[in-house]
DNA sequence: CATGCTCATGTCAGATATGACATACAGGAG
DNA sequence: CTCCTGTATGTCATATCTGACATGAGCATG
């Protein structure tokens, strides 16, 4: 069962588009790679409708801006805790991020 | 800014039930630790409706049974990524982890 | 009772994510 | 062109998470 590691850890350098099947990815890793998008979309235009910068959303939640550039890029260092956590500060609700997960990823 | 994250750190370790408001947790971290119980929950459910054991779940995902076990307590020590994981390799849709990422934490 | 199976809990070395920092790029204003 | 502000990208030490392991509890079956 270490297959499923070796996997994985190779799927890691996700950075293409939107994240259809282009390498060896499972259908879950692409689920994964498109809610972890579908967050960083909503991150980032939920900042930009309170009007807030990136520098101020990272003080905000006790982060850097360099971060909170990489939240908003869905480069695959950031975690979905991360994000999640983010959006809750920013003032979105469960419901919100919910509904943001399901959703399908933006283009 | 250093205030955010000592706040952070000392939340760490939640056990209580319901997460309800009890000690010095903003709203947001409540709605967190609700969200993660949530999908705990739907992990442990949708584990026995398909009849697995903690150590087939585990093998599935290349993790430990121990951890499996960690994920369905709730214990803070697993990630929002790792259970989200979980599920989708339970062959749970991004759909219905939004849905259980909207509804309220169970009791 | 002993054996076996499932789940819970604690621990720890090693893997990964994080904040911080440096730096670069883009666009606007002067 | 030169500031200035906002964003992007790379790196790194360290904080946190993870799988693995040990062990115990609960509960059957023989």
């Amino acid at each position: 069962m270490k297959q499923e590691k070796r996997r994985r850890r190779e799927a890691q350098g996700w950075k293409f588009g939107s994240a259809k099947d282009f390498l060896s990815l499972t259908d879950e890793d692409v689920e994964y790679i498109e809610l972890h998008l579908s967050l960083a979309a909503l991150l980032r235009k939920r900042r930009e409708s309170v009007g807030y910068t990136q520098t101020e959303v990272a003080d905000l939640i006790g982060s850097s801006q360099s971060r909170v550039a990489k939240m908003e890029a869905g480069d695959p260092s950031v975690s979905v805790d991360l994000l999640i956590r983010a959006l809750l500060a920013l003032g979105v609700n469960r419901k919100q991020v919910g509904r943001a997960i399901g959703a399908t990823a933006p283009a």
